[in-house]
DNA sequence: TTAGTTGCAAACCATTTGCAGCAAT
DNA sequence: ATTGCTGCAAATGGTTTGCAACTAA
């Protein structure tokens, strides 16, 4: 995400623009996904040792707020953050597997587009119905992975 | 839920039929969905007083582990559990929308024969293509409700 | 009789908050 | 100069765990 598009979102906020969100906007742009507050902590930290955990919840908060990262929860006691996907030009939409055993999650791009489009047109319906201003939708499978299945086999 | 099926399901697992297990289930059996582990505390705590929150959470954890209830996540800190689809006799399939603001929680149905179908399909293909043992879905909205759109508007 | 179970209290751990000093605009 | 932001440390709150007493089978 270029500075001075970064910046002038935040300005819509009434926030600044500080080395700390800037760091953490950047580990985003260049990482895996479904990062945890803790992982994203020890990335910004090496290229910004003196950041506090507290500023990296408090700029996801933001961030999610603001509409560039997307929150999940995947039943593992901490949230994930991605960047949402119209800021993630590198790489498709997709959804989530997560083996329940071990907490790996893998992504799949697989159905994205029927998934899509099947997501939207109910997403219309339930908000009329159930009165609700909806902004998005998750879906995740869960089970158990090979590694796993083999391991608890043995 | 009947005794001897209960009793019989946690005999496969080793477990016995006591009487704080009985009383949750019990629980699960005549109240509304999605409670969390905090709720059925004080649900179970009514008629069985001396009950700890501990045996509450290791019940829970029991019970999902054997299929009869499911546990799901909805960003709020806390897990949130309901009988398994095929225990709640007299309800059907859903899916949930949250308000992300004050919590509240909807289950819709519509859809419910689609969905099941898309999701089961695109499990099987999903599972020999990434190696996964799928037990599971989950597809949930996320927005804002009525009443909070409201009170923000005011 | 003998494992599995329970309630209690303490521990854990992700997340939030108060605050005094700091810094973007 | 103003107001937002930060790091620190302490607090919070849901969940887990150790343990001695208890109980279903």
């Amino acid at each position: 995400m270029p500075t001075e598009q970064f910046s002038a979102s935040l300005q819509k906020f009434g926030c600044r623009l500080t080395p700390p969100r800037r760091k953490i906007i950047d580990v985003f742009a260049c990482t895996a996904r479904h990062l945890s507050a803790e992982e994203i902590y020890f990335l910004v930290h090496k290229a910004y040792p003196k950041i506090g955990i507290a500023t990296v919840y408090r700029t996801l908060e933001l961030l999610a707020k603001m509409g560039v990262i997307m929150k999940f929860d995947f039943g593992q006691h901490k949230s994930r953050y991605e960047l949402a996907s119209e800021f993630d030009s590198a790489r498709h939409k997709h959804n989530h597997i997560i083996c329940t055993n071990c907490g790996k999650i893998v992504n799949y791009t697989d159905y994205a587009a029927e998934e899509s489009l099947a997501m939207q047109s109910k997403r219309i319906a339930l908000e009329k119905k159930y009165s609700f201003n909806i902004k998005q939708h998750q879906l995740q499978y869960f089970g158990e992975c090979k590694k796993c299945t083999i391991r608890r086999a043995a």
